[in-house]
DNA sequence: CTGAAAGCGCTAACAA
DNA sequence: TTGTTAGCGCTTTCAG
């Protein structure tokens, strides 16, 4: 267990010229049996690792990827976390992770950060995307993949699943069950792209079923728990009951449910609630969310192998992946007594 | 936004010598405000940043400390990791994560593989500590800090709760509440140290108040959700009705109280539980979680400031760090009738 | 097949 | 105060 063993202090042992050691641990240039066999030998006797500083001084491959997320105790963040620690491994790359709060100056700045740390490729994750994350990542002069629940119509890598195709499915699903009144509870404001692209799913369903659309219907809480709180205890208080609330995360789903019981009503008799991500949390709780799955351990994997394949200059199918979703049925959702 | 511009480039660009460069950045050595400005000038022109590795190989300072976790999605770990996360990067030290999925070979594995990484330093979250990981980390040849909620006994450097006091008190608090027949679900049998702090922090407070120990109510599920509905459904199924059931882990109680409810019984009306830890979703769970509070962002942040004091050299006071703990009550524990 | 030597980008003596 | 130079530990021509 000592340090300090380096190529040189090999080659001398063994009798041959560090060229030849080099040689044979990235085994790059033949190498007699013999000679080869005597330095194995050495270099297990000696417990000698290469230092991979000074490997990635002279290779130019640091075999480290940055990832910047939005908070790393987020569930949504840590299930993809999960799958893009794997597969990185799995490559021999290794994790620069970054925490964000979702600060758009952290975001940016990490950025530059980790590139002057020589990763050599980035996968970044956050809830809000516009024009200058995009300048970044296209003149970040290295590979990079967006994970994102949007983001399709921007020109950079991404794994996503279909928002719009989610969003008016579940919608469709609520319809289905006889809801008509269905509150909508999105993320913030100021997230354009994701925003438009739920909305509108959220929209064609109503209007295929002849639903009118009523603004007052659709909070933009964010997605935390106490966003989620926060939207359905409003709506509540002006008065509004709706029949169903769509909420686009399960956490904030499950604090619009303990809102709604808060005031004094069930889930799902008198509201049913669905979410969205089918997070861990969605299968402990009471009454057991009923949302939309994505492959969240996939979403991670595909974006790392993406940024992997980039970096080895390896052909891709396409800057935009999209994953498959589907409805998960649970308990916060029944039929509609008319 | 270009790259590849090296302290060569800039000392031509500026005209003068390369070492007059190194020390302006790193102001190590006194040079005249004159060049000094010219030199900044051109480093903010061409935008060059020094690279670290070449840096770290000479100075033999990476910068990087390991992180080992079981894994990154479990709830106690990334709220530690938030803490590890940003007190990391204010003393300007990256994170290399691995997940060990609490397998023990790959925790000392990734020892190893985070020491051929060139890593200055490990924090190392684990549930089971053996004597194989005490040696690896006493020999690893770096300072090392261990989070954990045991491990008093040993001679490494570790932050924890006092378990023993905690599981005391929250005993003593059920006992108090009218419960004597109490369930005590806690982590899986290979786990020496902590089982036996725990247990002793429970029989104490049993026999301080006369309640006979009863090893039919002490089950070793592990901290899971899933360990926790399993320990308590088969105590259910044994025909054990307890009056409360204190569980150490707040997933693992999540997962008890949803044992009792589809068996049929009322949490707290019927059989009351605590968890522990105080993680995210004890607040989020409907009944609220009584539970004991652990200071989780804190016991990151005092782990890795440990590891760079160690690093630095930096005096410190006592191998051991013991945060306190406080008991939260909630809504899953209530008074007994009798 | 093997060794000598150059050099990756930087810091740190050592001179000047 | 500044420049020159010798490495840090490794890979990679280039000869042999």
């Amino acid at each position: 267990m000592k340090m300090n063993i380096t190529i040189k202090d090999v080659a001398k042992k063994a009798g041959v010229s560090i060229s030849t050691v080099s040689r044979v641990i990235n085994d790059s240039k033949p190498v007699t049996d013999e000679v080869k066999q005597k330095v194995l030998d050495v270099i297990k006797e000696t417990g000698y690792i290469p230092n991979p500083l000074a490997r990635s001084l002279v290779t130019k491959k640091s075999q480290l990827i940055g990832v910047i997320v939005p908070e790393v105790s987020d569930s949504f963040v840590n299930e993809i976390l999960n799958g893009i620690e794997e597969i990185a491994k799995m490559y021999d790359y290794d994790i620069l992770l970054a925490n964000t709060y979702s600060d758009k100056e952290q975001e940016l700045k990490s950025i530059n950060l980790l590139r002057a740390k020589q990763v050599e490729g980035i996968v970044m994750i956050s809830w809000i995307l516009d024009e200058d994350h995009i300048n970044y990542i296209q003149n970040c002069g290295m590979p990079a993949t967006y994970i994102s629940k949007t983001a399709r119509d921007f020109d950079i890598y991404t794994v996503s699943t279909s928002n719009k195709e989610a969003t008016y499915d579940m919608t469709n699903y609520l319809i289905g069950k006889g809801h008509e009144k269905i509150a909508f509870v999105m993320t913030s404001q100021d997230d354009t792209v994701l925003e438009m692209e739920r909305l509108s799913g959220y929209e064609k369903a109503l209007s295929e079923n002849n639903i009118n659309l009523d603004n007052s219907l659709i909070k933009h809480g964010g997605t935390t728990y106490e966003g989620g709180y926060k939207s359905m205890k409003e709506l509540l208080e002006d008065g509004i009951i709706p029949h169903a609330a769509f909420v686009t995360g399960d956490e904030a789903a499950i604090g619009a449910i303990n809102a709604i019981c808060d005031a004094g009503y069930k889930v799902p008799e008198d509201i049913s609630v669905t979410g969205f991500n089918d997070v861990k949390i969605a299968k402990m709780y009471r009454p057991k969310l009923t949302t939309v799955y994505q492959p969240l351990y996939d979403m991670g994997a595909v974006a790392i192998r993406m940024v992997i394949k980039l970096i080895n200059k390896e052909p891709i199918d396409g800057k935009k992946i999209e994953l498959p979703y589907r409805i998960i049925e649970r308990e916060s959702v029944i039929e509609r007594k008319k």
